[in-house]
DNA sequence: TGCACACATGGTAGAATAACCATATATGCG
DNA sequence: CGCATATATGGTTATTCTACCATGTGTGCA
């Protein structure tokens, strides 16, 4: 595989990476129908706020989301929208993935 | 969060992360155009069949390739093809990243 | 039956991750 | 200025991941 290419690769799967945690997840979807900023999300889940504002960091750093700071409050908001489309293929794996285990003990 | 909610979310996030590695990611995409052997896929690759079969096993379990033995062979396929539907929108991610990064740069 | 091939699985060491706590930084208000 | 609020960052520890090697299992052929 040329460099190129393999950049590109590592670059793509990072992304999925951000995104393959529940809470990056859980972030993402809220970040869904607009921006909020780190209170927001932080109040209604149960951790630390320094541990959102790792996971936030690490959507940032992988391009999922963008940040602008006004006032005391840092708003996050998607950066790529097209991202969250994904989430019903995502469900069709999962159900897919439940059928053949459902399968497997008749 | 209901329970229902967060077993949902972790099993989307858990798909998400068997893509987010670049062999994982890799291997996918090779199974884009068709079903192919353990065999094939080592022999593109640098690293070991082992761990071949590893990254495949985990995509097993995500739900994301399916698995047919046949003959001496096993071979692979995408269960769910919109999965690789997504990449361009991963990489409009990446380009604008990119972008971003440049502009910081002036 | 025995051997070679194709995979899978167990073991292990090193790297990466994630959660928390503590602390630093920046902002607005009194 | 001094203080409270809002985030970010550094440190630490426990867990998880990943890659390799070694070994086990199943299949077809001689």
């Amino acid at each position: 595989m040329e460099q190129r290419d393999r950049t590109l690769l590592e670059a793509k799967a990072s992304v999925l990476k951000a995104l393959g945690h529940p809470t990056r997840l859980w972030l993402a979807e809220q970040l869904a129908d607009g921006e909020k900023c780190v209170c927001q999300l932080a109040e209604s889940i149960d951790a630390d706020i320094s541990t959102v504002s790792k996971h936030l960091a690490i959507l940032r750093i992988a391009g999922v989301v963008s940040v602008e700071k006004r006032g005391k409050q840092v708003y996050y908001r998607i950066k790529v929208p097209c991202i969250l489309q994904y989430m019903p293929c995502i469900e069709a794996v999962i159900r897919a993935q439940a059928q053949e285990q459902i399968a497997c003990l008749n």
